[in-house]
DNA sequence: TCTTTTATTGACTTATCGGTCGAATAAATT
DNA sequence: AATTTATTCGACCGATAAGTCAATAAAAGA
């Protein structure tokens, strides 16, 4: 999927981008466990073998790190949303309902198997990056609704405020940051697999 | 419910501990809506129209002041856990659902009536206080747990894995802090109303 | 009114942490 | 080998914010 270091180990770019994803990555887990202002740059960098001055190599403050957290998982998001979107014709059944299934699932994969995180930490951005992030989550809120919406008319979902629906199993899915451990007891496909039944169930009309 | 100042004007035990009771609630709003982190004692004493230096005078320090904010929202869980308990013979189908829908309202009430915010800050509390309140919060899982399960065995609530599901449904409560607004269109009845009944559909056999 | 207790403050201390800088080291290029 | 370029580091700086304290104002009690 992504480049790894190993893959173009005479390309000077590509490690260092390799490097920089690697810092983003690192700092993601860590301030998704230990929360954004728990984790000291100190500790990014020891957590990679490096020291914290090192860290600035690849990075312009602890701020973008954040910022690039979100951008991550947006861009993730927004994969998943195209992906679902260009799916037609292949279930019988392609009303919303259908639709937005494979898209929880594939949002809830993103946080059980890829280690990505929906951070909370929004107010801790400011300015031009605040803005932009905002604006990220507005729209995947937005395709998300366009789904549910989308579903309501085809009959597949019964009729209520969407916004209201889309925060609910939004929200579930937002708080697997806080108790999902990858290495516990409920494997990440069990767990991806029970909250699409969940959700599922909850609006199927 | 609570004790005001106004109500017993020369009681001094009273009043002190009503003025540190709005320190705590004051304290746990600015929490909800900026984070821990981001909200410096200064602003906490600002908004009350003290000085940082007063507010010591009813408080240890900013990590206690977060801890009796979870406290706070415990004991009116654990009083909502009671009374549903207690709620026997009223109803005529005294199931597990019915329990757990009224124990999810009061939930969602606490939040959108009250203002109370169960906050994710947990990881910026140390030692005992950490300790109490993740006590304190296995507790109330437990308890929901508890009456998820009871539904399971009298046949109102569809079988499946209790923490799992029960997980699913706290979490788009939880949810609720984050973008919830006192003042937005939907009315917290609205919220409350819609979350009950999402849940309920959600997990009905 | 004087005294004692309660409540509050401004000014100060301390610690942590983000961020910078110049030097040092390693890697590639000539 | 010499030189340039990419990385890394130790040591330092500045800001912010938590927390302290001696002094003072306000209230209660005598």
């Amino acid at each position: 999927m992504s480049t790894t270091i190993a893959d173009q180990p005479f390309n000077r770019e590509a490690q260092y981008a390799a490097k920089r994803r690697a810092v983003i990555r690192s700092a993601a887990g860590a301030f998704r466990r230990r929360g954004y202002h728990n984790t000291s740059m100190v500790l990014i960098a020891k957590s990679l073998g490096l020291s914290k001055a090192a860290l600035y190599y690849y990075v312009k403050s602890k701020e973008e790190i954040l910022y690039e957290c979100h951008i991550m998982v947006y861009n993730a998001m927004d994969e998943a949303v195209k992906s679902v979107r260009h799916q037609k014709n292949n279930k019988v059944s392609d009303n919303g309902l259908e639709k937005l299934k494979l898209l929880y699932g594939a949002f809830a994969a993103l946080m059980t198997r890829d280690g990505l995180a929906l951070l909370a930490d929004v107010d801790s951005l400011k300015g031009e990056y605040q803005a932009t992030v905002l604006a990220r989550r507005g729209k995947i809120e937005g395709a998300v609704n366009r789904i549910v919406e989308c579903g309501m008319k085809d009959g597949s979902i019964k009729k209520a405020d969407p916004r209201n629906t889309v925060f609910f199993f939004m929200g579930a899915l937002n708080w697997l940051n806080v108790w999902y451990e990858p290495d516990g007891r409920i494997s990440g496909e069990k767990i991806t697999q029970a909250f699409v039944e969940q959700m599922s169930v909850g609006i199927a009309s």
